[in-house]
DNA sequence: CGGAAATGGTGAAACGATTAACTTATGGTG
DNA sequence: CACCATAAGTTAATCGTTTCACCATTTCCG
């Protein structure tokens, strides 16, 4: 900046309130600045420099549970990062990715880089409660919007109904005859066990999703005057194929249900994978159903429970750019509703289910 | 870090010295300094200022074409992402998005973020030769790698042998037996345009992989002794279900082939939505095959070209760090291979196709 | 025409860290 | 014992901007 100010002729301090569009600078005089910056090759202020002085670096991050690893196989992970990009994008914005965890190393405090100021603000991604991450962001006053989970932070957040979105769920399948049902629920806590639980385990989720989710289902089953107890379900640990997969076998092992619940799509398809695998047809042999209504599902015929990811990530960085500029917006609601595909059809006459294989 | 130093009664330089594990400070000083720290809610070295001085960030970003929003919705981008993800990870660095266009306003000049310095180093996703933002970066010597275009720049780069995979495609195609073909190919250069065009339109396609992938197509069509202009061929412009659904339709209006090839599984699933609408069968009536073996190619059972995406995204990782450590690793090649699904198979004997609806 | 307000610009002090060069102790060695 | 390498710190210069406090002009208005 030195360089093209004395090239331009000027001082520094005209240079930078060219470059951040002061008044302070005539139009002419800008465009000359401009093009003598062009011809020494300076593309802008120096972002370090910049964000040093002014506090703010232009960049917004993103904080996924686990790693990006896991999360970029994760459908309603990447469009809501779209409907973020999708605002950031226009307000010269730039998204950086994180993992939330990282809690490993004593030495290095759980994934510096956002307290270290990479980014001017983040969205929080389904992190569960308590998580040090969000402690931590929270204490030092890091703006952050939260979308799903942890609602109880006291930082604004974007969300659907869950336990509605599950209602209306189970409440399709009960209605369609089902008495049978077995559940997959993502996870109930930091662990990513894939085992049977209990409708008493499910108490102590600290997943907020799981829990509201679960609530959801146990309320439709009462309405339909199905014991909670006769419903089997099975936790899956984490939001991939091969946690789908492996749920649902231990499922299939322990319970011969003529429905599958999901909480999330990518573990009814994985579900939809193994019963084909096992000579079941969906939806003769058994029903299946999932929730966020991803990409995948329209494509393969999947009820589920539609969401609008992309909006839910706009809403976000609404959210988020209006305080990072000193705003005060605080939340956003989402719906969800029914979708009924191919996937669900009432229970077949003979109830119990054909030999596998 | 000032108060930090005061508060261990040590001077600042000991504490950076500290938070970079240099040997200069002792483990038991270096425990010290951490806990206090700790204490004082320091979380280590703010950014803005460890860059300033060392020229460091510590983030690498990806840029994809046009803008974040679209391709977020590409699995092929979403599984790169990963593949950077998981060695960025392990090395403590963050993963930025960046837009490759906004080209818009001469006032900024394109995608001043990545120049400005908000990430140490760049993965090019599949940006078309010459674009201005990759020139630029090339003339400041930002260290870069390329993934699958352009690879004219002299940059190191990872990618798959293009025509080698496309050649298997066709061959696939030809060898059932077919010899009325439809081609939806991604995109020729910058424009997004969705239109028929001709064998000799191709040639002047800026875009290296539409290239490279056309002359695996007419190579495998020379091969088989069918005239290349008997292809039918049509840009689709995007990367995705829209544009793939609107190529479908133009096709299919302007021809009758038994079997589609395209450049991305994401245009052929989204041809197989059409076909379906329009009552036809994959594969009786007509065959699909896609490139790339997204994870919903598996799932919808589409035969396609497989390329190692994920590994794609590992290799670029792993050089573009290894040239910021000062390295010289240079390139990295990968496998495709032919994957035979239920979507492609023998044209019908009645090679004259059903009637629309 | 005098003074206030607007316009366009400059100087210089931060911002928070890194690191080369220097200074002390502390042992080890011939 | 004198000498020197090593370990463990410290000092101070520097990275590139932003922005507050000032300073000239020019314009406007009663």
């Amino acid at each position: 900046m030195k360089d093209v100010a004395r090239a331009a002729g000027v001082s520094v301090a005209t240079v930078s309130y060219a470059f951040s569009k002061s008044s302070k600078v005539s139009a002419t005089q800008r465009e000359r600045i401009y093009s003598v910056a062009a011809e020494l090759g300076y593309a802008g202020p120096n972002i370090a420099g910049s964000s040093l002085r002014s506090g703010r670096i232009g960049a917004v991050g993103v904080i996924v549970p686990d790693s990006p690893v896991q999360a970029l196989e994760d459908p309603s992970v990447t469009l809501l990062m779209k409907g973020i990009a999708e605002i950031g994008n226009s307000a010269d914005i730039a998204l950086t990715l994180f993992p939330a965890s990282r809690g490993g190393s004593p030495d290095s405090p759980p994934n510096s880089l956002v307290l270290r100021g990479l980014v001017d603000g983040v969205v929080i991604h389904n992190v569960p409660d308590g998580h040090p991450l969000v402690e931590a962001i929270i204490a030092r006053g890091i703006p952050a919007v939260v979308v799903d989970s942890p609602r109880s932070a006291g930082l604004p957040f974007v969300a659907i109904d869950d336990r509605h979105g599950a209602y209306l769920q189970m409440d399709h399948i009960l209605s369609l005859g089902h008495r049978r049902i077995g559940i997959i629920v993502d996870k109930l806590g930091q662990d990513s066990d894939c085992r049977m639980v209990t409708a008493d385990d499910v108490g102590a989720a600290t997943e907020r999703n799981a829990r509201e989710r679960l609530a959801g289902y146990f309320a439709a089953a009462r309405d339909h005057h199905l014991p909670v107890e006769e419903l089997s379900i099975v936790v899956a640990g984490n939001i991939d194929r091969a946690a789908g997969d492996e749920a649902t076998r231990i499922l299939l092992d322990a319970a011969r249900p003529t429905a599958l619940v999901a909480t999330s799509d990518v573990h009814a398809v994985a579900a939809w994978q193994v019963l084909r695998e096992r000579g079941l047809t969906v939806p003769d042999d058994m029903s299946v159903i999932g929730f966020d209504d991803a990409p995948v599902a329209e494509l393969l015929g999947l009820s589920t429970i539609h969401q609008p990811i992309v909006e839910k990530g706009r809403a976000a960085a609404t959210i988020l750019l209006d305080r990072l500029g000193g705003g005060t917006r605080t939340r956003s609601l989402m719906k969800t509703s029914l979708v009924v595909r191919a996937s669900t059809a009432p229970p077949r006459e003979s109830s119990t289910a054909p030999p596998r294989e």
